[in-house]
RNA sequence: CAAAAGUUAGCUCAUUUGGUAGAGCGAUCGACUCAUAAUCGAUUAGUAGUAGGUUCGAUUCCUGCACUUUUGACCA
């Protein structure tokens, strides 16, 4: 604890900002939950943390799409942007901080990072010419083009040559630094798989890329030009610099860099590595700041084995799945079942039989067994049994002594599935336990002390599992605690260290002999298939 | 076309440095009754994509082929 005060752990991380250009879908969810999990895993072991989602803005996208449904784009953005935040409540999400790219704060700090660039010397005004596809919003590479100068993505439209002035910043500079980089701090991108993607591009050889555009004024304007517009993923990554503000302080980079820079983790999707592993650094090395520490993409989601696409139709709709089945079962689902980093597979017949043999069957049943025995047998209350009387070779207590440790090298290294399936074998083998030793035989037999040994080693291991599973399933994890005497609520993220640390709790053998237990009922209610 | 990753029980995945493969889910049978038809046990199944090579021995190393996925510069 006086470690604690004198040297404060903290810990920030960031999801990508969502573009708002449509309504949230199950990846940004995926994403979501899985920062949520870190945070809360992170402060449950006493660290201060920030993290920070929100939503990206800007870009002629945006501008275009708030036209075609009759909206100005400010207004469209504060529907679709609101619809995260919905979604976030929904999904019990706990962020610290939403940043907005069009917040009037987020200005001055684009504004400054830029200047700092410019005086660098990495921005020079150059010639960008090339075929431009108006439906794509890109230049496209003349060999991607069909015959008859058509774009391969909008066959039914021809490109345009374009010839126009833009703003570049200087990438091929930071080539050997960044290759540098990525050597000396080989855990900066994770999983490897996707590190060697960084590494193969950027061997490669690196090309300056525009950071404005003309003809589009939905963004910021390049100071001392505003003819030019900020390009868009230039203006979102600084959103995570923006973020750190607290509320009431003057908008500088200094002031918003005091304190929580640099991020910890940048929790992304794939798709958006390069933008992260690649130009951010180069950026930040540019603008002579510090660099985040990791950056993380995890895989994609698939549907039935399919990929996920509007053309396809087959879309997730998150806010529909929570509606159906509740945050938790589908936290647990998407943290559980599928492999972090790798791509995965949601399928709702597998979905359903995952979570009710789990959370239902295996958790949730355990308890709702095993404190019906406790209120006939034990008056209620938690066995009078002291953990120091059970020997460390007890089945449930050799598993419960160095649960908490590997427990915790899985959340610290992301492998939420390999979490789970630590903390699920001390629940199995608790179900296990009480089979073999009938405690309701034993009690009938009169051996109320060996019953009672039973059932708190049960008790406390049921406890345990339900403390370690807390970043996953606040909401069961709360419950169980309470239905276990405990007053504890696992959302209360600002008091959840201080009434319960990690060091005291996460181990085996801290439940209170002889404390009254709460009403019992079934914490988990098994869902229907499809 | 090029590069990278992958192809292990019906399904999802594990198998630190080569010694004939494991878990969960599902299925079948049995046991028990404290419990949310839950739990426990047993069974089930794999010539580890395919064809070769190195080796006393390869899922694990090398090569060819097939299939899947990703990347190949500005698509959040």
């Amino acid at each position: 604890m006086n470690d604690r005060q004198t040297k404060p752990k903290t810990f920030a991380l960031t999801t990508p900002l969502y573009y708002v250009n449509d309504l949230p879908h199950i990846g940004s969810a995926y994403t979501t939950m899985a920062a949520d999990v870190v945070a809360r895993f992170e402060r449950l072991r006493g660290k201060s943390v920030l993290l920070i989602t929100g939503t990206d803005e800007h870009g002629q996208k945006i501008q275009r799409t708030a036209e075609s449904l009759g909206l100005d784009p400010q207004k469209h953005c504060d529907l679709v942007s609101s619809g995260f935040d919905s979604l976030w409540q929904k999904l019990n999400i706990q962020y610290d901080r939403f940043i907005r790219t069009t917040s009037e704060r987020h200005h001055p700090i684009v504004k400054e990072f830029w200047q700092r660039v410019w005086e660098k010397g990495d921005i020079y005004q150059g010639q960008q010419t090339g075929w431009y596809c108006v439906a794509c919003e890109e230049f496209k590479e003349e060999r991607d083009l069909l015959p008859g100068n058509k774009c391969s993505l909008h066959p039914n439209r021809e490109v345009e040559w374009r010839d126009e002035q833009n703003y570049f910043f200087r990438l091929s500079k930071y080539q050997s630094q960044l290759e540098t980089l990525y050597q000396e701090r080989s855990d900066f991108i994770q999983p490897v798989s996707r590190r060697n993607e960084v590494l193969n591009f950027v061997r490669q050889g690196l090309q300056d890329f525009s950071i404005s555009r003309v003809n589009m004024d939905w963004g910021f304007p390049v100071p001392n030009d505003p003819h030019h517009t900020i390009y868009v993923w230039f203006d979102a990554l600084l959103g995570y610099v923006t973020a750190l503000l607290d509320p009431d302080s003057q908008p500088t980079l200094e002031k918003a860099l005091s304190q929580w820079w640099p991020i910890d983790l940048h929790l992304i999707g794939k798709d958006i590595l390069r933008f992260h592993a690649v130009y951010w650094p180069a950026m930040l090395m540019s603008a002579e700041l510090p660099l985040p520490k990791h950056i993380f993409g995890h895989g994609f989601l698939t549907k039935d084995g399919q990929k996920i696409g509007k053309t396809l139709g087959n879309t997730i709709d998150p806010v529909d799945l929570v509606n159906r089945y509740g945050s938790e079962a589908i936290r647990y689902y998407f943290l559980k079942e599928i492999e972090f980093g790798q791509d995965g597979d949601f399928n709702e017949t597998r979905f359903v039989n995952i979570v009710n043999a789990d959370l239902a069957n295996d958790l949730g049943n355990l308890l709702n067994r095993t404190l019906p025995m406790t209120k006939r047998y034990c008056q209620g209350i938690v066995p009078n049994c002291l953990s120091a009387d059970i020997p460390d070779t007890h089945p449930l207590k050799a598993i419960g002594l160095t649960l908490s440790d590997r427990v915790a090298e899985k959340y610290e290294s992301l492998a939420f599935s390999q979490a789970c399936a630590a903390i699920f074998t001390l629940i199995r083998a608790s179900n296990k336990l009480i089979d073999e030793q009938a405690p309701w035989a034993l009690y009938k037999q009169g051996q109320q002390q060996a019953g009672d040994r039973v059932l708190y080693a049960v008790l406390e291991s049921v406890r345990q599992a339900a403390y370690l599973l807390s970043p996953i399933i606040p909401d069961l994890s709360t419950e169980i605690y309470q239905q276990l005497g405990f007053l504890n609520n696992f959302n209360d993220k600002n008091q959840i260290y201080e009434a319960a640390p990690f060091e005291v709790h996460s181990t085996w053998g801290v439940l209170p002999a002889n404390q009254r237990l709460g009403d019992s009922k079934p914490v988990f209610v098994r869902l229907e298939l499809p």
